[in-house]
DNA sequence: TATTGTTATACTCTATAACTATA
DNA sequence: TATAGTTATAGAGTATAACAATA
């Protein structure tokens, strides 16, 4: 169309400008695939960290993810009400919620990431497999230390 | 410390965490790096999109900057504000503004790019050169073309 | 006193709907 | 009728402060 399109040469090149566009396309991508499963990138997130490692407690979940506690709130409310997760009172300190995934928790988790990983092969398909596998390991690395020594 | 830090094996390779996570990064990043010069990365990302291209309405800087016009509103009144863009009425058409950089805009957009260019190298300092462009163009790639033909 | 979960509240970013002035 | 800018409003997503229960 016009020359009024895109970001132009200036803005295109910044990675901040990158990252988010990459992020809210991404993050479009997994709402498309995982709204069969009446789910979302965001609750994916917290069922995959409770997912295979001893049950946490809510505050331990929150710091896995990266979010406040008073955050985690929420969020698990509503995948209790959704039968995804449970929670129940620590047997050896009563201020703490063990939360678990439930059977239909797994369940869930197991069908929606595998429509994640093909909504991520979407979001890929411009790159070649190497290039793909680049980008992976490069946002790994800068993401999974972030300069803490 | 504790087993509890981290995502986990399984949410620490979704590449949704990893782009929002990486995203968060390079934003606050920015924010430290332009609060010198009285601004952010979402104002730079404005005055870069009006920067060294014919004067643009202001439905036309949203566009190109993949918000909407209503949003573009209230971001343009802080950037006039502090006198770094101007508007008037379009000599042809008055129902738009002409959105134009002042001189101290068009200052502050070079200074604030410098240091913004300093964040990105903070940001990329974990890989190698190579890696580091491997991973622009790779974001570029993604999210130049959006999958519209 | 300190910590966990919770609630109330607020702030940022964004969009939709409706208004106005122009076309 | 249609479009550009504006305003009012609402909805995510997030955090801070304060409170109750427990340690």
């Amino acid at each position: 169309m016009s020359s009024t399109d895109g970001p132009g040469p200036e803005l295109g090149k910044r990675l901040g400008y990158l990252l988010k566009h990459a992020q809210l396309r991404m993050a479009a991508l997994n709402e498309e695939a995982l709204a069969p499963y009446g789910t979302n990138g965001r609750e994916l997130a917290v069922l995959l960290v409770l997912d295979g490692r001893e049950p946490a407690s809510q505050q331990q979940a929150a710091h896995r993810l990266g979010i406040d506690r008073t955050t985690m709130v929420a969020l698990l409310d509503t995948l209790e009400g959704k039968g995804l997760v449970s929670r129940h009172p620590h047997a050896d300190d009563r201020r703490r919620n063990v939360v678990e995934l439930t059977e239909a928790g797994q369940d869930t988790v197991r069908r929606a990431t595998k429509a994640s990983n093909e909504a991520e092969r979407t979001f890929l398909a411009p790159l070649s497999s190497q290039a793909a596998q680049h980008l992976r390991d490069s946002l790994q690395t800068i993401v999974i230390q972030p300069g803490k020594p």
